[in-house]
DNA sequence: CCCGTCACTGACTATGGAGTCAGTGTACTA
DNA sequence: TAGTACACTGACTCCATAGTCAGTGACGGG
């Protein structure tokens, strides 16, 4: 029984975690880090701000907590798109395409996870550093991936495979970044497809 | 004599600002804007948080003034490195090089000029966001004008010239981050090589 | 139906830092 | 040399908000 009891509480925490942390991911966004207060996470979440405490022990941990959940639920996205094609070519743009689509529906989530960038290496303890580096570079690692993938089939010409694949982060972080500034007004396909064939030409063999 | 009384005071406020923006470059790109105090850049300045507030009028106010100069700053010094050569090739390559130095011996300005980029829709005033938008898309004009002139050489194929330009500086961006957060050893020359090699053979004619 | 537990509340405390302003000393003027 | 202007100082005020904790009421078990 000491199960089902578990099983109780455990439904009410992830009810209120969930509630929590959708509620940070939208206030923080809004308004930055410092600029977001708790009893804002609190109203939006339709708890008073005592409950925020007891699921998590500061801002910050809501904060990584809130992070960490939407680049795993990202990263998952992201690998179920690639499984569903097989060449190179196809597992990039894919690739290009899922992430346009996800941060383009998730402006909230693609302005906390770049801005964290930017910090870095000034405000925090060094192990969330650590732990945020290392979930940053797995979703470079998938466009690595495919890059030697690529290169295996002489598809690709040799060239410095974890580089371009920050390159190519990059390039998709930057347009993404003008779409949420409102300095682009392209449809997302056709932003897809420039990406894509820039990105191409400049890694293609010969 | 008027003019010489006004020419003193004016050395003075060149003397004390210069010294307070320098300061404040610093301190913020060390902790950030919110974790930055004014009594921090006045120490680092030599003067008391008075003073700060004799020459400008908030915390804020002095960032900006800051960010803005050392805008413009780099900006003039690319100007200057665009005028030693004449092919689109040079002149691209020129420009990539010279980003990467100046941000490589300005960390302090790179952290407090691409963290700006994330905040740019929540925290600011409009009128703010305007003009650093401004000053950001000047820098991308540079780099749009350069692939302009290489399209009518036929040296370069036809694209969206102001998409690839961000683009560009989105590539720049990038290794310059990865560069300042410890993540890449390469030498500046290297990455510069690496930088043009991908962008050029994703923008060469045919 | 009553009692005990505990998730939840929100008024309260403690802290830190932005912005102020009365006072000080220096440098120029007459 | 005495007087005045004014750049500069830093202790102070005041506010915002992170984090706390004594109190409340709902719910489940006996």
């Amino acid at each position: 029984m000491s199960t089902a009891i578990k099983t109780k509480k455990d439904v009410v925490t992830e009810f209120r975690t969930s509630g929590i942390l959708e509620a940070a991911r939208k206030v923080f966004a809004e308004k930055g880090f410092h600029e977001a207060t708790v009893d804002d996470i609190a109203e939006a979440a339709g708890v008073a701000k005592g409950t925020v405490y007891l699921y998590y022990e500061s801002k910050r941990e809501v904060y990584f907590a809130a992070l960490k959940f939407g680049i795993a639920q990202m990263y998952s996205l992201l690998l179920e798109e690639l499984n569903k094609v097989s060449t190179p070519e196809g597992k990039l743009k894919g690739l290009i395409a899922a992430k346009l689509a996800y941060f383009d529906e998730n402006r909230d989530f693609f302005k906390i996870y770049y801005s964290e960038l930017g910090n870095i290496p000034t405000t925090h303890p060094a192990g969330i550093d650590n732990e945020f580096k290392a979930l940053y570079q797995e979703q470079a690692r998938l466009v690595e991936t495919i890059l030697k993938e690529g290169a295996r089939k002489k598809l690709i010409r040799n060239l410095r495979t974890e580089q371009t694949a920050l390159a190519i982060s990059d390039i998709i972080r930057g347009v993404v970044t003008h779409r949420i500034l409102g300095w682009s007004k392209s449809k997302i396909s056709q932003d897809v497809d420039f990406i894509f064939d820039l990105v191409w030409k400049g890694i293609a063999a010969q």
